[in-house]
RNA sequence: GCCCCUGUCGUCUAGCCCGGCCUAGGACAUCGCCCUUUCAAGGCGGCAACACGGGUUCGAAUCCCGUCGGGGGCGCCA
């Protein structure tokens, strides 16, 4: 499909964090559109690291950063880990291509040194502000002659770089998202482009960085908007092809500020901790500001890549759903193999010292029957060990406010002390005991369903509610036999500790 | 304060661009029922929204204006 002659309009999007810590899940929405988009289209997704904050940016940040990317599935063919035409990926590694493009400017007098401290601009800022005016830089040094400005610089005076703005007009560009947006010069100022200390400021750098690296459509978050005329203003200047604009909107916390730690987890890194699936969480964040036409809910990455379109995605603001990841999350456990499942639930297991960290075939075999049917209803996969207790732990002293409100009436009583006596003799037990032995206290008693069934599942769980008996009862007898760091104690044990704690 | 964006069930959203098919659809959550050896899962059903006010029109969630609410931005941060 794609020959060479098109090979020129290659859609090319990129996805350009700033090292700063984990990857939060606004920005890995951000990645995954940009993603969605170029595989969609058969387009370059490029991975770029804006790391000119020496301040905040740090190297194991950005080896976080690629884990987290990795993880979620996303892939780029363009990054600082595995170079690229267009390199390098690293804005600190750029700084030269900055200068070069800052020169040329000057030399156009399309941007001019501006020697204002920083105190003084802060005052005419905080003055702006007091008048109900936007703070627009005054351009006091627009007009210093290059020559002048130089000389006064190579006698040590420190200076920022400007871009000259026309002081009259608009600017206005079509944002896929949002449509027609346009901003009137007056408010827009002159913007800095390289700081006194020589470093590239943001609007400048991405600019240069899209643009030497023919990314065709800038996909971002919304707290860009106001940023996009300054580069616009830059495409301008240097004469370059602005890229096509697409502002996705932000991702909010339950009581609508910005979604962050007072929220819960916001990192990928936390919820790939928690158990959450790398696909369902792409699922959930794709459902953030964007639907699939038809209504689908349980999507894998190849789904979204197909369905996914930039102009169904919504304006307005969403909140992030906890409960709605999850339930997503079980979907996509649902869908996992017993191998797969036993794999994902294993490191909680260890962690929570249930299981020695190589577990042998024989617990396995094991450990995946019990995975499989305590993971019914989990919404992931840390919750998985608190399951496990119910094989693992039993303490009749320890009974819970259900399990004593059941064992209160005299019918239970009658229960449990009938089933004890007809197990007291027992060396094995199964199922088919228990179900022979249940039919006969049936017939004996008269208690049936609920009244019998229930005192029996506290007897043999101290709990009022966990597993149907008939899955708990052979899983139980078959972990019992085996050897873990705590043992599983059986059913018949079980019973007898119960009897003796209720003194019955 | 100024600039930009935005406003459909509690939440994510469909519908809006190309007015009537909308007594506004779906999903999560919630409630109820069924199933069942509790819970869960599953099945079925219920509650629940066009922010407000003006226009335009035979007719508006859909078009226009205003109000109000929410968000973002206003850096030698990114």
């Amino acid at each position: 499909m794609n020959n060479q002659a098109s090979e020129k309009e290659k859609i090319r999007v990129r996805f350009a964090p700033s090292p700063t810590g984990y990857i939060h899940v606004g920005n890995a929405r951000t990645a995954l559109f940009n993603w969605l988009f170029a595989r969609q289209n058969n387009g370059i997704f490029v991975l770029r690291v804006e790391d000119t904050d020496l301040e905040r940016s740090r190297e194991e940040y950005e080896r976080n950063l690629i884990q987290d990317l990795r993880w979620l599935g996303l892939d780029w063919d363009e990054g600082p880990d595995i170079g690229g035409p267009y390199g390098p990926y690293r804005q600190s590694e750029r700084l030269e291509l900055y200068h070069k493009y800052a020169h040329q400017l000057l030399q156009e007098g399309k941007a001019y040194y501006c020697f204002c401290s920083q105190e003084e601009l802060e005052r005419e800022r905080e003055a702006a502000l007091a008048e109900g005016r936007m703070p627009v830089y005054s351009g006091k040094c627009r007009n210093i002659p290059l020559k002048d400005a130089e000389k006064r610089r190579s006698c040590g005076e420190p200076a920022a770089i400007r871009l000259k703005v026309p002081e009259e007009g608009i600017v206005a560009f079509y944002d896929l998202v949002r449509g027609h947006v346009e901003f009137d010069l007056k408010i827009i100022g002159d913007p800095i482009i390289v700081r006194s200390n020589g470093m590239p400021a943001y609007n400048y750098a991405v600019v240069i960085d899209d643009a030497l690296m023919h990314i065709t459509h800038v996909i971002r978050g919304e707290d860009h908007v106001s940023n996009t005329p300054r580069q616009i203003l830059l495409y301008q200047a240097f004469g370059w092809p602005t890229p096509i604009f697409a502002h996705l909107s932000m991702v909010m916390g339950k009581d609508n500020t910005r979604l962050s730690k007072r929220h819960g987890a916001t990192s990928v890194d936390q919820f790939r901790r928690e158990g959450i699936l790398a696909e369902a969480l792409c699922n959930y964040l794709s459902f953030l500001g964007w639907s699939p036409p038809e209504g689908q809910e349980v999507l894998t990455l190849q789904q979204l890549v197909k369905l996914f379109d930039l102009n169904r995605v919504s304006r307005s603001a969403a909140i992030f759903d906890y409960e709605k990841l999850h339930w997503l999350n079980r979907q996509h456990i649902k869908k996992l193999s017993p191998e797969e499942k036993l794999n994902l639930a294993l490191p909680y297991l260890e962690e929570a010292g249930l299981v020695s960290s190589p577990a042998t075939e024989e617990q396995k075999t094991w450990l995946k029957k019990a995975v499989e049917i305590l993971l019914e209803g989990v919404d992931k996969f840390s919750e998985l060990p608190k399951k496990f207790e119910l094989l693992f732990d039993f303490n009749p002293e320890n009974l819970d406010q259900e399990a004593k409100e059941i064992i209160a009436s005299s019918s239970a009583r009658l229960v449990i002390k009938t089933f004890y006596q007809k197990i007291a003799n027992l060396s094995e037990f199964n199922y088919e005991t228990f179900a022979r032995i249940t039919g006969e206290i049936k017939k004996e008693t008269g208690i049936k369903g609920r009244d019998l069934y229930h005192p029996l599942r506290v007897v043999l769980t101290a709990r009022g509610s966990g597993l149907e008996l008939d899955k708990f009862i052979p899983l139980l007898e078959e972990g019992a036999r085996l050897q873990f760091p705590r043992r599983i104690i059986g059913c018949l044990e079980r019973v007898k500790m119960m009897v003796s704690f209720l003194n019955l």
